[in-house]
DNA sequence: TTATTAATGTGTCCGAAGTACATATTACTT
DNA sequence: AAGTAATATGTACTTCGGACACATTAATAA
């Protein structure tokens, strides 16, 4: 690390022995679709105090790596996962939050497609866990949690963004299903439709579900343009990106 | 500082010594309101990279101080603020991002009625600067500036918490150049009086204006259960508190 | 005293978007 | 060939926001 001028009247008062001695770390809440339930994928914690706990998967970031990297780096490092959308959500920083000593944590949530991101078969304990069946976790991660939650709820409202968590292709049954399954309220078919067709997200593909039991619906996809590949979107009007 | 069991998964990894380097700050973005403009509070840095810049007041966390109680402690201390709304917005942790070290920041912003809360004779470096005056500050305090802006733009819409940069009683006018302010646009009087209404957040106080050189308007004040000392609002539908 | 001025206060029309709800169509199943 | 369960589409009602007009009030100027 370069060596310290603390001029700043930020850091004057202080030395930095006393203060560079809070750990910073990253905890990610990545969330998933499957069977028409929303997941969330964990661990169980060894941590002693929390043992058998689910767990977010989080690191410390490193010395010399930028806060915005360290997520993409722990969902490579530990899940495996490349190119997946990701946002910072909060920071948690109560002295007492984790046993160890301080370390203050800062929250992203991402959102990723179970089907082709598969879970490398090394990390056995990791599993994608129905979010509405989690009471308690390790740490504060469930406080973590809720709070992702509860800004993935406000977002999709208004953002393309659940389409990370659909393959490419999909009926408009599937993107209601999933849209319940994140709000936890049951939608009308017709009107959920139209809401949707006025947001002019979507391209018809002209194709047809196969291999369902029923009637095939028709097939869609998000307009390219409102692809996210990682980076939050940010949008002007319903369909314009900045 | 307590000693350290190190046996988590995310921590097991590195040592103490590598890791408990990273100093953690919180840079306060105050918003005021006078004469029909939007306020900050800056200083002019005395960092000697960037010598009179403008600056957010900002301080490193305390190790035994809970993150949240960070931005209260220094809107205390520096600007001799008390009771003031305040809100998190984003945690910024480029490696680069300030020249002494390695710095993470997470920024609040806060909002103040300038009028009632006098800055302190003592910091005489302190002042109230137009926000849509600032074209650079010292270290990525504009991003920051402008990350707090943009957040209060979005939820001044939703939510009643422009009222702490007003006076207890005001016009609909004067709440009017308000948002006026804040948004930068222009808005029609009668639209916007009914969607205040609408929003049912004002009381009529029966009181009109006085010693202005026009025809005096009513005063309101807002709704007793909507009023936020400190901490954010959560609301369900418009005027509901949770 | 009266007319002027500049603000406040209230209301209407229209279109966009959300909600409730009904019917026809299609493909798989029996 | 009939029954079933899903898709696909449409209509009426309501709510909300945006464009816009007119009457009222109090300070000011003639």
């Amino acid at each position: 690390m370069q060596k310290l001028r603390l001029k700043s009247a930020e850091i004057e008062k202080s030395t930095h022995l006393e203060f560079f001695k809070i750990a910073l770390s990253v905890d990610c809440v990545i969330f998933g679709y499957d069977k028409k339930k929303l997941k969330v994928l964990v661990f169980e914690s060894d941590f002693e105090e929390y043992a058998n706990m689910l767990s977010l998967i989080g690191d410390l970031v490193q010395p010399e790596e930028d806060l915005e990297e360290a997520p993409y780096r722990i969902l490579r490092e530990r899940a495996g996962l490349h190119d997946v959308y990701m946002e910072q959500v909060y920071t948690f920083g109560s002295v007492s939050r984790h046993p160890s000593g301080r370390v203050i944590t800062t929250a992203y949530f991402s959102l990723v497609d179970i089907k082709t991101h598969k879970l490398p078969a090394s990390e056995t304990n990791l599993h994608w866990h129905d979010v509405d069946d989690i009471s308690q976790m390790a740490f504060d991660h469930k406080i973590i949690l809720d709070t992702c939650l509860t800004r993935l709820r406000e977002k999709i409202l208004e953002y393309p963004i659940v389409f990370n968590l659909l393959p490419e292709k999909f009926s408009l049954r599937e993107l209601q299903d999933l849209y319940e399954a994140i709000l936890g309220v049951e939608l009308d078919r017709r009107n959920f439709r139209k809401r949707i067709t006025l947001k002019n997200w979507l391209v018809d593909l002209n194709e047809m579900e196969e291999d369902v039991p029923h009637r095939p619906g028709k097939l869609y996809k998000l307009k390219k343009q409102l692809k996210s590949n990682g980076k939050p979107l940010r949008l002007k009007e319903q369909n314009l990106v900045i």
